[in-house]
DNA sequence: TTTCATAACGAAAACGTTTTCGATTTCAAC
DNA sequence: GTTGAAATCGAAAACGTTTTCGTTATGAAA
């Protein structure tokens, strides 16, 4: 009943447990003979190496930590599958946790990672996180660390994230493609950073292309739980606001859907009355009608990258070779469907 | 550099390592001042106990396994978060792997987490599994096992599930109440068995109604990465098969989703002429226009009892207490939305 | 026969913890 | 000053593996 040891081996065959061991690991200095005899007899067993021990004497886990603010949401949930994805090809297993936006809580997981002895930890920081101690602490340990998304851009380590700023840029850029001359902007909070970009990038579009930036135009909504609603909430003020507006660039794709959702409601036609703009692509998107304009956030792909630099730093620190921290950028694009459509006058 | 070890704690105090262990387990034979010292030195160089020795030398790992069909799926997204927050308060890692649906991963999967020695293990079997040899193996090693919503009825482990032949049967009952004679049903495939369940839940309403059953009126999907275009595709074979449907319950809220669109299309309008019911209660279906009658499927609730139940088998092996197999059933409901409608003759 | 390289094996330490059980100390009671 | 119980401590084994280094066996060359 007790699970087969390479000690059970040993004794069977009447060899040491040391002969045992470098047989399973096709060690030079022992017969051809011996091999097979062990090989044979750990399968009949079905031996299966005791992992505890393995990680004692070797001090690693084969384990990383992933760090998320949230798991159910299109894109994060994207990014994980793109991260065990690549973790499974290269042997390790993932431990994922649920920060919450949670600044205590992320604190408290770093922690908690730390001391289960991870062989590195991804992450993507909580809304709320501003102080990056934890973070410090880990790499302190030498620990590998790879941050993607939502960053920091202070934290001394490898991160895969988006060209925000551009990728608004280009969101913004259509809409004035199309003819648009006064667009709003529904953002995020002061944190993330992502929201901050995005918010830049579409100031920048509008002064690159001569059009005045009307900060009564630009709309903030603490993009959570209630993202759907934000939107509702923001496209309503908005028509009281201003009856003028013929294109918004919005932070993210729910909001968009609920402001279409508002307009709809007011007889306001989008996009014969107004061009929306979307952001990550999610797959509801392509899904509602009127199909939404937006940008194409790689969340698999971000996942496998993310996990491939975590993977070369680990092995970087076995062979106790530095590595100095890198930035990926991946490309993001536009995807067009309904929500935008040239204006003729 | 090197991490702080009992012994280190050992030789600055000038006591042994075995009084360190005790005092900061609280162990009764540890004086009051040597406890504080122990304590305060511990916690000023920051140890942390070595994971890999504690689970060698205890012989379990506070982590379980988690295999999960899809991680892109808002239902089972929202069942992985409500495993990892019930684990997280019990102080358990959760190591997540995607079986994609294939039989020859799941197995493989199962033999990693079983050679990685977890606490426990938490399944949804994959769409082809047929084969329960795997799933054996597991309860063979007395290593509990809690199968979650697709689930093998054979095997001899504590399950967590919804009544989905209840569900279905309430679904189609719905289409009946609000005045539906010709009632069409798209299903899923042969495996897993949720999918007949539904089946037989609306068959056995038509009948209960007096209403016919006709094989004619049930249309089979292959419901994976594809349901939005096989709910189009099926909507349009139904358009050409039959003129006389009035309602239709759907397997699945994408493909609920799919024929919906597909019906706008062609200018048949939900609800004024067809009624129509999904299954599962994805975000998404809240959002939509219309917004789509369905039954509610608790994934974050069946996460946390899932977990709970294997909490307490993990609890009685460690106590050496046979436990028998249990059978959860969670509750649905039937959400009311606009895609149904009383009909007016 | 001796020498020496090579092949094949094993003893033992090490990883860091937990826990049993025996040893020592303390101190009150007599 | 004994006795005995209670309080406090530590030696050592054990968990199962990996790896270093030394030992023995083998056989060819001298």
């Amino acid at each position: 009943m007790k699970p087969v040891t390479l000690k059970d081996i040993a004794e069977q065959l009447n060899i040491s447990v040391t002969t045992v061991s470098k047989a399973l690991k096709d060690y030079p200095d022992v017969s051809k003979k011996t091999r097979g005899l062990v090989r044979e007899l750990a399968k009949t067993l079905n031996y299966k190496p005791n992992t505890f021990a393995v990680n004692l004497r070797t001090k690693e886990s084969k384990t990383i930590g992933l760090i998320i603010p949230v798991i159910v949401h299109h894109f994060f949930s994207n990014v994980i599958k793109g991260i065990i994805s690549q973790a499974e090809k290269k042997g390790y297993l993932v431990i994922i946790l649920q920060s919450n936006e949670s600044y205590a809580l992320e604190k408290k997981q770093i922690d908690l990672l730390l001391s289960q002895r991870v062989d590195g930890i991804l992450i993507s920081l909580a809304n709320e996180t501003a102080n990056f101690n934890h973070l410090n602490e880990v790499l302190a340990q030498d620990k590998p660390l790879v941050m993607f998304d939502k960053i920091a851009k202070i934290v001394k380590c490898s991160k895969v994230i988006i060209d925000d700023r551009k990728a608004a840029y280009i969101a913004t850029q259509h809409l004035i493609d199309i003819g648009c001359k006064r667009i709003a902007h529904f953002r995020g909070a002061l944190l993330p950073q992502n929201s901050i970009d995005r918010f830049l990038g579409y100031k920048k579009a509008l002064l690159d292309n001569n059009l005045p930036y009307d900060p009564s135009l630009v709309y903030i909504c603490e993009c959570g739980d209630m993202s759907f609603q934000e939107g509702e909430k923001n496209a309503q003020q908005l028509l009281k606001d201003h009856n003028d507006v013929d294109g918004i660039f919005i932070n993210t794709d729910l909001v968009a859907i609920g402001a279409m959702t508002e307009f709809n409601k007011q007889g306001v036609k989008v996009p014969e009355d107004i061009s929306i703009v979307g952001f990550s692509n999610w797959f509801m998107s392509s899904v509602i009608s009127p199909t939404l304009t937006t940008i194409d956030q790689p969340g698999y792909k971000m996942g496998k990258t993310a996990f491939k630099q975590l993977y070369k730093e680990i092995k970087a620190i076995k062979n106790k070779k530095a590595s100095t921290p890198k930035i990926i950028t991946l490309e993001t694009a536009l995807i067009k469907r309904e929500s935008t459509k040239t204006l003729v006058n």
